[in-house]
RNA sequence: GGAGAGGUGGCAGAGUGGUCGAAUGUACCUGACUCGAAAUCAGGCGUAGGUAUAUGCCUACCGUGGGUUCGAAUCCCACCCUCUCCGCCA
């Protein structure tokens, strides 16, 4: 959520800043929204300054044994007035607040200025495109012939978009996310944590999922009391339970920054996206993800950000992977984003980079939802800013390695740094399942 | 699932219809004392918003949402959460 402060002091600035994104603020409306909420709210606390002071005067006179019911007809007067003035008002916030929640983080001014996907930028290219000197397969082909890697079977159970691995496919599955979470914890300084995969609204708000992207998620209806309904969504990503640890906190400024990684299964509807990577793993309904979410001093986010981008590219490079970086244009990173870097892993089958991780930047986008504070130097509360990154997708991860390490004969060899984790095995074979 | 207790400022904890935005303690800040510190003493110290610049004035906030009332932290209703005991359970 913008700062409303920032809208009403230089209204056009923002309205220019979002339009380098694609979004148009409608500043007409929200002027004169504000110029009736200016007026009703004075004219509101007007009548109960009124109510508050005669009210004192009615007590007193009681007190003294005089008569009041002139005084109170006179307040009971105001009363009637304050009671549909304040249901205006209430109707005039609540519009500036859905305004409000629907307009999308400003990006940073860094950030390359474009329309879409194919206006982002370039960082880096870390290792090389692995050359083969027989043609390649693609992760489902690989995985299928090892007989780990089974969509039909998942179909049945669930539907479209759901996998099922088998023995050492699903071994590695296992690894690759032990891993990433044994290198961020002791090698980059994050604390793990293990969170609800089930959150209310009110975290799904203050990420920034709601009240615009309902449809992205998973809803599960929850019966409350008697006859009230309230849903539990289910995690698009580790992002929400995680950063919603510090919503309505104030963090001692000696703890920050707050450094946490989880690993969790994360769940999309992909409404939208029908048709789009149907093949494979890349696209699915759950999967598994780590994330690496901190909360910092605002000073500090964006040296912060570099950080974490460089912690989740050491996944990469310990595997051996190649890849790229890639920032986001202002047309095409999220909602509440300020600052984008993707990370995009080389597929061999598909010839061409993937996205793997999406690091951000928020500012205080999110901590002004969340009321995620922290005590400054002076002792005032003030805004945190909140970054995070996947380090990494490991579905995703997978399929790279899958297609990266393939040998001719379709066995896939394992990573260095993954044999540990598997019992020693260096080659994942078919028939070799059970292991 | 059953029974009970409770949710008030950073923390602890008073407050059952009017001068309560809230006692008191503690933490914190400033000053005095001191070579310095501790102790002691004095003062200050919530958040958000409005107005617009006035060391000003005003409004809202005592788990959440409704209600009663001229007036609600206080009374009524519903819900949420926490704790204790019993039952069930991985």
């Amino acid at each position: 959520m913008l700062d409303i402060q920032v809208l009403r002091s230089d209204l056009a600035g923002v309205a220019a800043r979002l339009a380098t994104r694609g979004f148009v603020l409608d500043t007409v409306r929200f002027g004169e929204l504000e110029t009736q909420r200016k007026a009703i709210q004075v004219r509101t606390q007007e009548l109960q300054a009124r109510r508050n002071s005669s009210s004192k005067l009615i007590g007193q006179a009681r007190a003294r044994g005089e008569d009041t019911t002139a005084i109170m007809a006179e307040v009971a007067q105001v009363g009637e007035e304050l009671k549909q003035i304040e249901v205006q008002l209430a109707r005039l916030q609540g519009a500036l607040q859905e305004m409000l929640e629907g307009l999308p983080n400003m990006p940073h001014d860094s950030v390359p200025v474009g329309k879409s996907e194919a206006d982002n930028v370039e960082v880096r290219r870390i290792g090389a495109v692995p050359v083969f000197d027989f043609s390649v397969k693609d992760h489902v082909e690989l995985g299928e012939k090892l007989g780990g890697l089974d969509f039909e079977t998942a179909a049945k159970i669930s539907g479209a978009r759901f996998s099922v691995l088998k023995g050492g496919l699903a071994r590695m599955h296992r690894a690759l996310a032990q891993f990433m979470l044994d290198t961020h914890t002791d090698s980059h300084g994050y604390t793990e944590v293990y969170v609800p995969y089930l959150v209310n609204a009110d975290s799904m708000r203050g990420t920034g999922q709601l009240p615009k992207f309902e449809e992205d998620l998973f809803r599960v209806p929850r019966q409350m009391g008697e006859s009230g309904e309230q849903n539990f969504y289910l995690i698009p990503t580790a992002e929400v339970p995680v950063t919603n640890m510090v919503r309505d906190e104030i963090v001692p400024l000696e703890q920050l920054p707050l450094k946490f990684v989880a690993h969790t299964p994360c769940f999309r509807s992909e409404a939208g996206s029908a048709g789009r990577d149907t093949r494979g793993l890349i696209r699915q309904h759950q999967f598994e993800k780590v994330e690496l979410v901190q909360m910092v001093h605002p000073d500090e986010s964006y040296a912060a950000l570099a950080q974490l981008l460089g912690h989740a590219e050491v996944i990469l490079q310990k595997l051996g992977l190649h890849y790229r970086v890639v920032r986001l244009c202002t047309g095409d990173i999220g909602f509440s984003s300020a600052t984008t870097y993707d990370i995009e892993v080389w597929l061999p089958a598909q010839n061409t980079y993937r996205e793997i991780s999406s690091c951000s930047n928020f500012e205080a986008f999110q901590a002004r939802r969340l009321q995620a504070r922290f005590r400054n130097a002076a002792g005032k509360p003030e805004l945190l800013h909140t970054i995070n990154g996947s380090g990494l997708a490991v579905g995703r991860t997978l399929v790279a390695i899958l297609e990266n390490c393939q040998q001719a004969d379709g066995s896939i060899a394992i990573p260095e740094v993954l044999q540990s984790y598997m019992g020693g095995m260096k080659v994942l074979r078919a028939g070799l399942f059970g292991q």
